[in-house]
DNA sequence: TCAATAGTGTCTGTTAGACATTATGGA
DNA sequence: TCCATAATGTCTAACAGACACTATTGA
């Protein structure tokens, strides 16, 4: 130690932020033909075939979820129905060759919905099981956006945002499945429905394929019955 | 539409990078006297009593975890027992003007355990509950993580984090109690801990104040009993 | 008639929450 | 002795999960 009359540690270099690029990218999901899709957009002009998670970089200091609206709206033609950031991804190779990327999470109705969710422009609905190939960082942005979906599914009705305005409780209960990819008891999830008091009946039936028609429904949340739940130490 | 032979849509500008300063946030929260503390440094050289979270530049490409680690090193002089991205946040003043920062929450144990956890250099614990003025960003930054916090903890037992290697069921629970923001029913929480096979008992006993000593009991988690549970409607 | 799907009723084991009681130390 | 805290036992209502059964359509 040198230095005489100075603090007994030595005052720290002042911090300062870095500088480098950034995008925000949007992982968009919505349920077709009974399987988890993900929205892809043509990369480059090129006549290969390269897909990409829409991206873009932030304009001036708007709001990251704005960044992530205007994607959902370049590629939807719609806002999406829901939208949640998943967070920021430094490591490993972006499309855009960003330093930085923030990537937020966002779930489209099935067709026939309001708001639509028909793709627009370069882009197109891909089965998540059978994805082309994706850059590094898009790929550890889905495998962690699939981590999350669980967890956001506990604590806000995500799937009610796969269905259309009017629904089965089997099309609910399949959105919950995916999303949580794992089979679900029908008895327990109708029960849990309803008494959740999440969803209203109609009067109107609907027929589809074979079995017995099916009851729509409606999202009708009411307010909760109960206080919270004690700890749950499960899962860990 | 005076564009000829071109796409019905015309084919959107190329996506490309914004240019911007980053900073990496550090939430590290502790508790200490029954309550919830967060660390703070001392902002800029002046005399005057100005605060912030720790925070620094990114550097180079390193992960984003490992400027989290950074900070929390040269604050505490050890690693945090536990930590884990928060999100980006862009909107309101950052105190080092970072156009985007990066927010991480960790956690330090009470003081006493390993590892380590008194502040270092120009750190002080401050208590959540009387916080000085903090930029709007980082005082945006705690109030996510302060809703983020009983998210976590449902699929992570976090608060083994804040207590020392041995601890009393009390300690534990009010660990719970401070993360979660709520009282816990003791029998239940204890049922629970004891059920889930997080704790194993040592044969020391703590007598601390009046009452009857506390068995110690040191985190040991076995293997869990079961799968995952049905759908939660709960708190929606 | 059969297959497939929707919807309902009942049972059981588990658990959260409440309450009461005993145990053990300090003031 | 009183009081504060730890630890434990019991009861109950609620619920998840399982199973069985009926209902209603298309093939």
């Amino acid at each position: 130690m040198p230095e005489p009359a100075r603090a007994r540690r030595a005052r720290p270099a002042p911090p300062r932020p870095s500088r480098g690029t950034l995008s925000v990218d949007l992982l968009l999901l919505t349920v077709r033909h009974g399987a988890l899709h993900l929205l892809l957009r043509r990369a480059g002009p090129g006549t290969r075939e390269r897909w990409e998670c829409p991206w873009d970089g932030r304009r001036g200091s708007e709001p990251l979820e704005e960044g992530a609206r205007r994607l959902a709206r370049a590629a939807l033609d719609a806002d999406p129905s829901w939208s949640e950031q998943l967070g920021a991804f430094g490591e490993r190779r972006h499309p855009g060759g960003a330093d930085l990327s923030v990537a937020f999470l966002a779930l489209a109705p099935v067709p026939g919905a309001e708001p639509r969710s028909e793709p627009a422009g370069e882009t197109v609905w891909h089965p998540v099981a059978e994805l082309p190939p994706l850059a590094p960082r898009q790929r550890a942005m889905l495998e962690g956006a699939l981590r999350a979906l669980p967890e956001r599914l506990d604590h806000a009705p995500l799937a009610f945002h796969l269905v259309p305005e009017l629904f089965t409780l089997s099309q609910v209960q399949q959105a919950y499945e995916l999303l949580l990819a794992r089979p679900l008891h029908k008895a327990s999830f109708r029960r849990a429905l309803l008494g959740a008091a999440l969803v209203e009946p109609t009067r109107e039936w609907r027929t589809e394929g074979r079995g017995r028609p099916a009851q729509l429904y409606r999202y009708a949340p009411r307010k909760r019955r109960r206080g919270r739940r004690g700890v749950r130490f499960e899962g860990m």
